[in-house]
DNA sequence: ACCTCAATATGAGATATCTCCTATTATTAT
DNA sequence: ATAATAATAGGAGATATCTCATATTGAGGT
């Protein structure tokens, strides 16, 4: 982890800097700073005492629970614009997730302890967080009631066309049998299945759509 | 549904009505009401536009999402101090879900016309509603990552554990399958396995726990 | 260049869970 | 009260999905 001094940022980073400014108090910006994680790089422990509020400003990162059993589940994935530690700083939060960075991230980081007071009196801040949060549940809720209501072959119908890209879907197996919810076993099986059913082919180790039509039917029906 | 002027509520309910008084601005109070639903009844149609921000203060309701196979999932039960139409309020939802009273419910309702802009301007109010929509997704995640990380029989010694009284199951078992997520089938084999294995007893159409330790392990183990 | 670990790949067998069907009670509405 | 609807209950058979075992391939580190 690497930490960066804010202004230098800002000076290759006009843009998002302003952005920032119109979101966040000034008191707030005096204390922040940004960090770079590498990919796969831990961002917060779920065993560690979290010490900032981040705002994923470039890169992707995943969010595993951690469970009992020792099971670990991948709940989501962040990108631009998505708070890590939140719920922290609202204090609603017990078990602490595990949050990893998928390629190399940049974070807008707010250290907790001189921040947390400034930020939950700015009006503007506690509205912007709640629609973010909000949004969060809704999206958390729907991808979670699509696990229990449709069977897999029409979750990861619907999974492939969100991510795919240019037609061509890359995603990382294992990550991808986490965050659907199967076994890898069972991933392998359905795709080999939309290979043989003229949905999907394969090169190499990236799977491309041949019958776009079909994989959206597919994704929306039961059967 | 019955229309109730707040202030004839608060001659009976002197401590819930201080309550929402230290909670809500003057202003907002001004334009609100109490509403009573029975059982049964609908207080959000998923496909009605909602008025009124609710907060329930007596009763239980539950809240289904409607998928568009026509298929409902019951996602959360709600009960005291929850919100009803908060996600409305703060327009992140497209989709509304059905929310339905269980038991006779008392609800506290804010047009949203005229509540929206004062409550959204109270930064109490907002910081309440960070910290209740941060713990709502909290608990959705919950609930939701132990749908897919256990089996069934984990999960339902989970759930009886947390709502059984006094030793007591005697939920809704269709209620109660919409839940948990699995098939009215396969709860009651589930059930039947659980008074074979001599973790309940059933007498009439209640299930009372026998062995309240086994059911503990149970709930918390894999297997 | 070599070693190690993670990701990809597939087979075989087990089982958790579903669908469909059919009775038998409760509960609600007329 | 009686009809109609919803909840409880269980049988039979199908299948979606899992676990375990094993082999191959790829990427990162020294």
């Amino acid at each position: 982890m690497e930490k960066i001094n804010l202004k230098d940022y800002a000076e290759n980073f006009v843009d998002i800097y302003n952005d920032i400014q119109e979101t966040f108090p000034k008191a707030v910006l005096n204390q922040a700073f940004i960090c770079k994680f590498s990919s796969n790089e831990y961002i917060v422990r779920f065993d560690e005492d979290i010490q900032y509020l981040f705002l994923l400003l470039d890169g992707r990162a995943k969010i595993y629970i951690v469970h009992e059993n020792g099971k670990r589940a991948l709940i989501q994935f962040l990108k631009k614009n998505d708070f890590i530690g939140e719920l922290s700083l609202i204090e609603v939060e017990k078990n602490l997730k595990d949050v990893v960075a998928i390629d190399d991230c940049t974070c807008l980081a707010f250290p907790l302890a001189s921040s947390k007071e400034h930020l939950l009196n700015d009006n503007l801040f506690l509205h912007n967080l709640s629609k973010y949060l909000g949004d969060k549940l809704l999206k958390r809720t729907d991808h979670y009631t699509d696990m229990q209501d449709y069977e897999f072959k029409n979750r990861l119908a619907k999974y492939i066309l969100q991510i795919e890209n240019d037609g061509c879907f890359q995603e990382k197996l294992t990550e991808t049998a986490e965050y659907v919810g199967v076994s890898y076993r069972h991933l392998l099986y359905t795709l080999n299945q939309f290979h043989e059913d003229g949905l999907l082919k394969k090169k190499g180790r990236k799977y491309f759509i041949i019958n776009k039509e079909k994989l959206e039917r597919l994704s929306s029906k039961k059967g």
